[in-house]
DNA sequence: TTGACGTATTCCCATATGGGTATATGATTC
DNA sequence: GAATCATATACCCATATGGGAATACGTCAA
């Protein structure tokens, strides 16, 4: 097997970082934009920009609608929750603690040399 | 150019499932677990999490410490909290407000169809 | 219908994946 | 030093990427 497509789920969608950047765009748009827009803001090729939107698309992670000739993408934010949820989870290992963890560590290693050395085989 | 190695960034490393998975084993161990007990834990050919763990190593989003013959893995939160803080930008595009999202949605959708019918073009 | 605009899709390619299997490297014990 | 445990690396392969360029498709205007 091959590295697992893109567009199977919003954390493999929004690890590319373009795609991050579009997700930006529409958020600013209050969640729609159309492509022209994009790909003018953006400065991008707009088939990279129609590639990169379908990613998001397949995903669910935005929404199209045709108006007129235009295709007015939206944010789906829904799909960006369970993200936030599984990352969410080890808020504690970054926030407060922070340094606790970082003793920790530290302990480990002294007691890691510790125990290298401990056995005293010389 | 292909896509970008998984090693790029937390955001990418974390695209892969079993990944997470590992980082959710460390986090539940207080943050260390060795290789062998992960290997039993999550019953994966040894070679196969020797690989991610050098993958998430490469990122920073876990630091090892040699104890004796083991390899003591540990969690650094510190490299999830981009992908938190990036996230959370979008907080409002799920939470309150989803109602308001969706209406909006739908009231476009209108517009997208009235629009088609307004020309009279028949 | 014909043309023009807006967007998606197709084709080609270099690249790197993740899995499997085998093996090398490190550390410890005898 | 030899044998053994613990872990990392090297290979091989199928797969799909993201970019570039060309082009097809869909919608509206004359």
């Amino acid at each position: 097997m091959a590295r697992a497509p893109t567009t199977a789920d919003a954390f493999a969608a929004i690890a590319e970082p373009r795609r991050r950047e579009i997700i930006g765009k529409l958020a600013a748009g209050e969640g729609e934009r159309d492509v022209t827009w994009l790909v003018t803001e953006l400065g991008w090729p707009q088939p990279q920009v129609s590639k990169h939107l379908g990613v998001l698309r397949k995903v669910g992670l935005v929404d199209v609608v045709q108006r007129g000739k235009r295709r007015v993408y939206s944010l789906n934010g829904e799909k960006l929750k369970p993200v936030y949820e599984w990352v969410k989870n080890y808020e504690r290992f970054w926030d407060h603690q922070l340094s606790r963890i970082q003793e920790r560590a530290e302990r480990m290693e002294r007691e890691a040399n510790k125990s290298a050395e401990e056995p005293g085989s010389s």
